[in-house]
DNA sequence: GCCAACGTTGGC
DNA sequence: GCCAACGTTGGC
């Protein structure tokens, strides 16, 4: 099993919406590497639900994937934001996982408080804060359940 | 709302 | 292939 992180704007799509909704497709990726990301995601897969632009910024809970990845349908949409033009059903360009819902952390961890642990200092959330999709160490999951008080 | 960081586009 | 211009992300 391999952890990641993946980050929504809870104004957009939040862990409650997850919650809610049980399953969820993780469209509108539209950056390479965390397309790649997704690509290399298998079912089982653990995930940190990051709220971005949000107050404060935080991991806020857990999800699963359910489906590997797949082809994006908003890229095909027209009416989509997430459209691309250059993609197309016989040679898709983007793709998406299915994500399940797991659970709320009891207590979310802010960005704050993962920027004040050593142990965290190498997370792509700190050194390479625009990537939508990262990879997350065993141990570094562990530490951000256990501040997470899970 | 501002703006730094940084990924993408496109002219050459 | 370089790099300036431009657009987006996301913290604050």
């Amino acid at each position: 099993v391999k952890y990641w992180l993946m980050k929504s704007e809870p104004d957009v799509y939040s862990i409650d919406d997850l919650a809610r909704d049980k399953h969820a497709g993780w469209d509108g990726v539209r950056n390479y590497q965390a397309r790649n990301y997704m690509r290399e995601m298998q079912i089982g897969d653990q995930v940190l639900f990051y709220h971005s632009n949000a107050t404060p910024s935080a991991v806020a809970g857990i999800a699963k994937v359910v489906k590997n990845a797949h082809a994006d349908p908003t890229q095909f949409d027209r009416k989509s934001k997430y459209y691309d033009s250059k993609s197309s059903p016989e040679d898709p360009r983007w793709q998406q996982v299915e994500l399940g819902f797991v659970k709320r952390l009891p207590k979310a961890v802010a960005l704050q408080d993962i920027r004040g642990e050593k142990a965290l200092a190498k997370m792509d959330l700190l050194v390479r804060s625009r990537l939508s999709v990262q990879a997350v160490k065993a141990n570094e999951w562990r530490k951000i359940l256990q501040m997470g008080g899970a």
